[in-house]
DNA sequence: TACTAAACGAGACGGTACGTCGGGTCTTTCC
DNA sequence: GGAAAGACCCGACGTACCGTCTCGTTTAGTA
């Protein structure tokens, strides 16, 4: 994923954004199981050295693919009113989780994660959930008490939320004001 | 999977038995993604064919091998006093999760559940993780008010730690006592 | 083939017969190839096994099935007239080879004795071929002179034609008229 | 089989000789019918893709495999005198379908011929009996007299020889010397 | 009328080859 | 030296058939 100056062809660029639409447009048509380093390239019109040469496996290409598109989707615009802010980050994020092509890849890749150290090492190196929950979660444990740390809060507000929607219990069952009012409460003297 | 007819061979269960045996030593020995029924049946010494007519994929013949101890890892004999039986609940959910065998394999098939459906209706089939947590909730939304349904009240408890976890986040900067107390508050006035 | 008389159930008319029949139809449907043990039981509507008890392989089978036809077909009435007679038995011969279903069998098994030498040892044990031509050619060489030996003149006989389609030239330029007289000729000083 | 164009890596030719090399091999140690597209891939060092590549099936190998053995075994250099001539290529015919490697799969092959129609192509392609014997008759038919056409005249000197041996009976029983004679008075007065 | 014994159908068993597919690498030519 | 092309070796896929082995059932003797 390094790109040297220098001496010799440069990288094509075309070529890496090729890589990048096929692997989106494969995930949505064939699904994850199905998404292949070979059939990244051909779709892509690529050489298959090409991709194994940025990218050594499809999570990395998949990862790369949709990160961006990840961290767009769970951006709030905050309020500054917590219970609206925590609202809308909820319905975000399980809009992600459970609808968006950027939320099924990365289902995909944590799946991947929990038997490939890999891949886990790729999601731990940009931690999108956490990192957009922090957003949120950052200025009600200044203004407020308790003594949560970051990641509690995080685990406390995103967990119950993750587990519904991973565990298969479909998003339909997930009351995001309902959750919201559990958070403060469970935050609150802490 | 049971099957029944007085005619032609029975079944072998010293077969199943193998089969069944051998995917719990490979699991551990050579982890999830590598792991094939070709591996699985030479392991068990046992024909393909024999392992494709009782299971249709690794997944299936995993969840078999394992769902067993899952249950019991997750069982907690209840003393009645809520603090307490939560706290054994989250410390057994952590323990398993984190470190046990059937934790590693629950935790593989749950992602491949991310992008096989096939997978995810076997996991259905059989909520582990839902009905040991209903062991333990269930007694408290009986006694005590709130309006949360069970399904609520579950995710509230298991969330946090399965986010935690599955996240790569690791078991240690998870406190289960802290945890009982955000979700008895959470649960309280509900 | 052998069949015990004393204690037991004695074996099946009706299963050996469902057999033969069911190996002559897929001979014919799928052909020598595609012709399996497990296809013709299953065809049959017999058991596997009562299969393996009687033949031991396809081979048998087919060769009990077509070797009476084989031997109907080449069989010719003789009139006395030496051409006439040649004549008949070449044109049966022709016409079995290439075109019966019997012959399709036992060009399936000639093939197959060419690298297996059981089904050549089975072959040999009833030539249909040279038993056939022998009753033709036997009342030449007791009449006339020559010192060919009955299995020369057979071959010469049996040759030409037979060398004609099996090697895949195909029976239309079978030349039946002129073959007799190239064979009396043949024989003639000899 | 033959593949051009400037683009991408081009056929191995030591993959293409251990293939050749391995069936020559195997045919001999095991025999037409043990012999496998994957024991011949194993036993050339080499991928079973690799095979498939460039032959469909057992046959396609063997064939190339053998035929110029064939047509060497089986090419007679001429004198000019017709019994001779015709007395060393019998010779040399019986050799061949008798005894030798190449001979065996010649009639491996042509037995496969008779119930594949592929590798009755296969065979028909390249007609090395035929064209051998075809440099032997040939000039007796321009030279003498007789209206037998080269075909016809192939299969009388062909076809004693290729039935004796091809039906199981054996080489000791060809009189190479006699048939030559027999042939020349069949053909003579045609 | 039992009992015994073998053949019967069904179908699971351990094996092994099938032909295909993807993995990751290597070797060309072209840019 | 990057890129497209495509052949290379490897090994798992899921299927088919091999020949064998249990099962419960049926059909004869023989006792």
């Amino acid at each position: 994923m390094v790109q040297e100056s220098g001496r010799g062809r440069p990288r094509s660029e075309s070529a890496r954004a090729s890589v990048l639409h096929a692997v989106d447009d494969l995930l949505v048509e064939v699904g994850y199981a199905a998404l292949t380093m070979k059939g990244i390239a051909e779709r892509a019109g690529v050489g298959r050295q090409t991709v194994y040469r940025w990218w050594s496996n499809k999570a990395e290409v998949l990862y790369e693919a949709s990160v961006i598109d990840a961290r767009q989707e769970l951006a709030v615009s905050l309020t500054g009113v917590p219970r609206d802010d925590l609202r809308a980050y909820l319905d975000a994020l399980t809009g992600f989780l459970a609808h968006s092509h950027a939320g099924a890849a990365y289902r995909a890749l944590l799946g991947e994660a929990q038997h490939d150290e890999d891949v886990a090492a790729l999601l731990a190196s940009g931690d999108v959930l956490g990192e957009s929950a922090a957003a949120v979660v950052a200025p009600l444990l200044e203004a407020g008490g308790g003594d949560l740390s970051p990641e509690q809060a995080t685990a406390l507000l995103i967990g119950p939320v993750f587990f519904h929607i991973l565990s298969g219990r479909g998003p339909e069952s997930v009351d995001t004001k309902k959750q919201v009012e559990q958070f403060l409460r469970a935050l609150a003297a802490d």
